[in-house]
DNA sequence: ACTATGTCCTGCGAGC
DNA sequence: TGCTCGCAGGACATAG
């Protein structure tokens, strides 16, 4: 499933890709849950902008856009960029394909690039989102929420969590206090935390030594100072070798990564601790499978 | 304000 | 061998 590293890795190579790019058609499947903007929008936003980058935020993937001199509103300033968000819930992928390639069952949308070449969104299961974002300033705005005492800014799209690979120690810590759900539930938060997902809970978990049934707010400043730097290693390593593909994950150029070699707990259940040989436990925990051994972490 | 649980969706693998 | 059935989970809705 894609989390961090996964939807990083596939930002970067459709960025690398297609940058610069104009989009020349759109086309859409009719599966309405699909499209979290309605259809047509998206395809009469798309038609005729130009991809100015593609970026990871969280776990979706914006493609902002700089759109077609027609649609800008000639009153109110005209607004120039807009933002196409690609969630890929489990098993969405995002390819840059040439015509010719077969295209494959389940693909949801296509978009046609001035060189022909095009980006497609394939997801069998669909609990992908697609959607636009039109950037403005009143939006802008909007993203401010009150959060003991404190104000904290994020993008309308990104919700009120955090970036693990850029948030300071002191506020990591704070991100538990007095929360008495599972420390892996709040690990999964969105709101807290963006782009954690099963996998690397599991893993930066297992690195820290923690147990994931523990309550977050009952976790030591030693053990969470432990957990961040495990967390930060873990998706950094995972970007590193292109993510894990453990049900259908691939890049953008349909390669899978390489990380799921490297997993010391995630469906290894029954097998050995990779370090005391002890065999790995699994429960569910906030509806999830969850992978932990039972010696390594207290 | 938190927390827990159900729901969506299809492919795949276990089990008979 | 061929079938059925349960499980996998990110985000959101809903309930407590």
């Amino acid at each position: 499933m894609p989390e961090l590293p996964e939807v990083e890795t596939i930002a970067n190579g459709v960025n690398a890709r297609v940058r610069g790019r104009r989009i020349t058609a759109v086309w859409t499947s009719s599966k309405p849950q699909t499209f979290k903007s309605p259809e047509t929008e998206i395809a009469s936003t798309l038609t005729g902008s130009r991809i100015e980058s593609v970026r990871r935020v969280g776990k979706t993937i914006v493609m902002t856009i700089r759109l077609e001199p027609t649609l800008r509103s000639a009153k109110d300033g005209p607004p120039r960029t807009a933002e196409f968000l690609i969630h890929l819930g489990m098993t969405g992928r995002l390819l840059v394909c040439t015509p010719e390639m077969p295209v494959a069952p389940h693909t949801h949308a296509v978009l046609t690039l001035d060189d022909a070449r095009e980006v497609r969104f394939v997801d069998p299961r669909r609990f992908g989102r697609l959607s636009i974002h039109h950037t403005d300033a009143a939006e802008e705005s909007a993203g401010t929420i009150t959060k003991s005492g404190r104000q904290q800014k994020f993008a309308g799209y990104a919700g009120p969590g955090s970036e693990p690979l850029a948030i300071s120690l002191d506020d990591f810590v704070a991100l538990f206090h007095n929360r008495r759900t599972p420390i892996k539930a709040a690990l999964l938060n969105q709101s807290l935390l963006h782009g954690v997902g099963n996998i690397y809970a599991d893993e930066a978990l297992f690195r820290a030594g923690i147990r994931p049934t523990r309550q977050a707010a009952r976790i030591s400043h030693e053990e969470l100072k432990k957990l961040r730097a495990a967390l930060v290693a873990v998706l950094k390593q995972a970007i590193k070798l292109g993510g894990s593909s453990v049900s259908d994950y691939v890049d953008a150029d349909g390669v899978r990564g390489f990380f799921q070699l490297r997993h010391k707990v995630y469906q290894r259940t029954g097998e050995p601790c990779r370090a005391c040989r002890t065999p790995i436990k699994r429960m569910t925990l906030a509806g999830r499978g969850t992978h932990f051994c039972p010696t390594c972490q207290k």
